[in-house]
RNA sequence: GGCCGAGUGGCGGAAUAGGCAGACGCACGGGACUUAAAAUCCCGUGAUGGGUAACCAUCGUGCGGGUUCGAUCCCCGCCUCGGCCACCA
């Protein structure tokens, strides 16, 4: 069980939906150790196929950082040299006593630097360290820092703020005495929640030592390189040569490092240490919607718990949720399960008495291993069965938008660790393969700016101010943004501006689908007007699956119209019959039919394989286009190429593979054949080239070698011409692709 | 502020071991069919200039340089837009 602060959507103290007050209040929480996983998450993204920038953002989520841990002696005055005799004989030890400021840093080179020390409003030592006419001020200090919200504790709330403690630590490394001071810049949550503060060689610590006047020494000696000089105010925090560090002067940063953490281990005073920017996982919610917690509270003869525990036994899994007529929040962090009938709530197990858990689980509880359950779904015995498990895992190629990449693709990959430490799977990993595919944006939208007297402001006299709300960049004053629809505003330039005013610019840009914003796209309203297949179409054809893309409506009717027109070129649209078009007989195919039909089982085949389903879509349209023209439609290709269509157009091919009469699904038929002797061509056209400028064409016998297409291009009229009294410096020919004539 | 990504016609996008820029679609224009419209089919469609015409010339992949016979693609320096993270010592 974890303490942690409830966190909300909050914004300048209010929460976002009704305005209401927000207060932080410490609950007691489930949380999940995901922590003690950061090592292996981190190191196993090495052998996975996933686009570099989402390892990289886990990567940086985990943020593993190697450094030291520091004990800065805060015990007895005088008493420093004795502790530090007894520490060399103890050693560093496992927890901080209560006689040091225990510090991480990743920079142990810049201990003899270090002018002052800071801790967390939140740390564990601040009450002690509070002292003298300090008290009054820290106390204050402390309760201000509570008030703020996590965002005014973020750098944007550009001012630091801090105050002494009117306590002093002694540097292990020199002796000497330096102030500590709090300042909510120092995070509780991260490290030990407390710093040596190094202010010549961290941004941060510098911005406090200016603020607030504390001294400044430089250990670091920049390499000499050019832009030395710019640098020359605010920290340096690269790596360089030691200076002002006693007998460690004149090493490089990082054999500076090495050197301090084996002799801080020697002497007992610190040792070389790892930490993580990953957090344990917050693992409950006040909600009456998710999985109760099978954990049982041990209750006394009055009632009250014990504060012992105990799992629901897996023969009572898994505890439902009770029916309750009203399940709304009851207003105090309580979560509504307080309020199930006592049926529910107290249970006895062997003659005790306990009260369930009422706080529920996140929807993670779900997300985290759907897919293992996908694979068994009505296994009520196990998880899964181990021999299911192993057929079909792990999942091959896994497509989810970059919005998952610390919080879905890392806790999955958590619990799938711990899944197989246990024994129930049989791979430390379940994604092999992940693609993003991009975000779709609401339609393209024009918008001008009206001023409030009337009239339009070109977009670039608008800015935003802090709600995002738009006005004149100069006087300051409310504008209000407009949609302009697209018959109004015509491209001048690199920009669009008002047909009716070309001096006034609009804004031309897609936004991301929002209920705010009215820009939404439902789903269901375009299947019903297009059908399934046109929409899922259209998803596939509007670009790069990777890629964000803007919405629109008339493509769907586009792709809409493909469909119709592949129906029309197997159906015949003249009968008020379901039958064939009578173009589809059953005849040989030309061997132009074929290489069509070749080409498109390449292309497509292999575009699906590099999922640019775009370029898929286009060749099977360059087909259809070239078969409506076709008196004569072979019974056969049509059928091959209604497999193609099927993957991306599923319920429409079936339909169309009935109507060519088969009984039968087309979904185990087998993908068509590749014939490769149809994609080989005859003859050529290359094209000609004069001083890298495309001059003519010429057909040239596929295998034509480069003296042959030489000899083809002088032999062209265009060229030939252009060649007459020049002298040629250097002929260059890429057989079966061009030839280049560099002349003088 | 840091990290990641992207800039190509009116729009979505094609084409990169460096080799015909603009496939395919939308939109638009013209034509056929129709009493008419819708639907459908055919043709055209980067910009500028020239030619009665088929056609020709020049420019053109965010901007400025560089490498190369040749650059949307490679290198250097910028600009703009988008996404994510945000005092992690």
């Amino acid at each position: 069980l974890g303490t942690v602060l409830a966190n909300e959507e909050v914004q300048g103290g209010v929460s976002e939906r009704g305005g209401h007050p927000v207060v932080r209040i410490p609950l007691k929480q489930w949380m999940l150790r995901i922590t003690a996983y950061a090592d292996r998450l981190e190191s196993d993204l090495a052998e996975l196929d996933w686009p570099a920038s989402i390892k990289k953002l886990q990567s940086d989520w985990i943020g593993r950082s190697t450094g030291a841990e520091v004990d800065f002696y805060i015990g007895e005055a005088g008493k420093f040299e004795t502790w530090k005799v007894a520490r060399q004989k103890s050693g560093f030890p496992r927890k901080a006593g209560d006689d040091v400021l225990r510090v991480y840093t990743t920079r142990p080179d810049t201990l003899f630097g270090a002018t002052y020390m800071v801790i967390s409003p939140e740390h564990p030592l601040v009450s002690r360290l509070a002292v003298g006419a300090q008290k009054q001020a820290v106390t204050d200090y402390c309760t201000e820092a509570a008030k703020k919200s996590d965002l005014d504790r973020t750098e944007l709330a550009k001012k630091k703020s801090g105050v002494f403690t009117g306590s002093y630590a002694v540097n292990p490394v020199n002796g000497e005495q330096i102030p500590i001071w709090i300042a909510d810049y120092v995070l509780i949550s991260y490290g030990t929640g407390a710093i040596m503060a190094v202010a010549a060689h961290d941004e941060r610590d510098y911005e406090f030592a200016v603020q607030y006047n504390l001294p400044i020494r430089q250990v670091v000696a920049a390499k000499k390189s050019k832009d030395d000089t710019a640098s020359a105010e605010g920290a340096f925090s690269g790596e360089g040569i030691a200076v002002n560090s006693g007998s460690y002067d004149g090493l490089p940063t990082a054999e500076f490092k090495t050197r301090i953490a084996a002799d801080l281990t020697s002497s007992g005073v610190g040792r070389a240490a790892v930490n993580y920017k990953l957090r344990d996982w917050l693992f409950s919610r006040q909600r009456f919607w998710g999985e109760p917690f099978p954990i049982l509270h041990e209750l006394d003869r009055a009632g009250n718990p014990t504060g012992a525990i105990v799992a629901v036994s897996p023969s009572e899994l898994p505890v439902p949720l009770p029916e309750l007529e009203d399940f709304k929040p009851i207003g105090r962090p309580e979560p509504p399960l307080e309020k199930a009938p006592h049926e529910w709530l107290y249970v006895e197990r062997n003659g005790k008495r306990y009260k369930r858990e009422t706080n529920t689980m996140p929807q993670w509880a779900g997300s985290c291993w759907y897919f293992l359950r996908y694979i068994d779904p009505t296994n009520k015995e196990r998880l899964i069965d181990p021999e299911l498990e192993k057929a079909w895992m792990p999942v091959d190629l896994y497509i989810g938008g970059a919005e998952h990449a610390v919080l879905h693709l890392l806790y999955s990959r958590f619990w799938h660790k711990v899944l197989f430490d246990r024994g129930h799977v049989s791979l430390p990993e379940p994604f092999m393969k992940l693609v993003n595919q991009g975000m779709i944006l609401g339609e393209m939208e024009f918008t001008g700016y009206r001023k409030e007297e009337g009239g339009f402001l070109s977009s670039a006299e608008v800015r935003m101010d802090e709600a995002g709300q738009p006005v004149n960049k100069v006087t300051g004053a409310k504008v209000t943004a407009v949609k302009i629809p697209v018959e109004q505003v015509e491209k001048q330039g690199d920009q669009f501006v008002l047909s009716s005013n070309s001096k006034i610019r609009v804004d031309s840009r897609a936004y991301k689908m929002s209920k705010s914003r009215g820009n939404v796209v439902n789903p269901d309203e375009v299947v019903r007007e297009y059908g399934a297949d046109s929409l899922r179409l259209y998803e596939m054809f509007m670009g790069p699956l990777e890629a964000t893309k803007p919405w629109s409506t008339t493509g769907v009717n586009g792709v809409r119209g493909f469909l119709d027109r592949v129906w029309r070129m197997i159906v015949s649209d003249r009968s008020e019959q379901l039958e064939l078009n009578p173009a589809v007989q059953k005849e040989h195919a030309t061997t132009d039919q074929l290489r069509m039909l070749h080409k498109t089982i390449a292309s497509v085949t292999h575009d699906i394989e590099t999922l640019s389903f775009n370029t898929a879509i286009a060749k099977m349209m360059e087909f259809t286009n070239y078969f409506t023209k076709q008196d004569v439609r072979p019974y056969e290709v049509m059928e091959q190429f209604v497999l193609l269509v099927s993957p991306f157009a599923p319920h429409f091919a079936e339909e169309l593979w009935q109507l060519l009469g088969h009984f039968g699904s087309l979904a185990s038929e087998p993908w068509p054949k590749l014939d490769e002797q149809y994609l080989k061509q005859d003859t050529v056209e290359i094209p000609v080239q004069v001083n890298g400028k495309l001059r003519g064409k010429v057909s040239v016998p596929a295998e034509a070698d480069a003296k042959a297409i030489e000899t083809a291009a002088r032999a062209d009229d265009r060229v030939a011409e252009l060649l007459t009294d020049k002298t040629i410096v250097k002929v260059i020919v890429v057989p079966g692709k061009l030839i280049n004539f560099v002349i003088r």
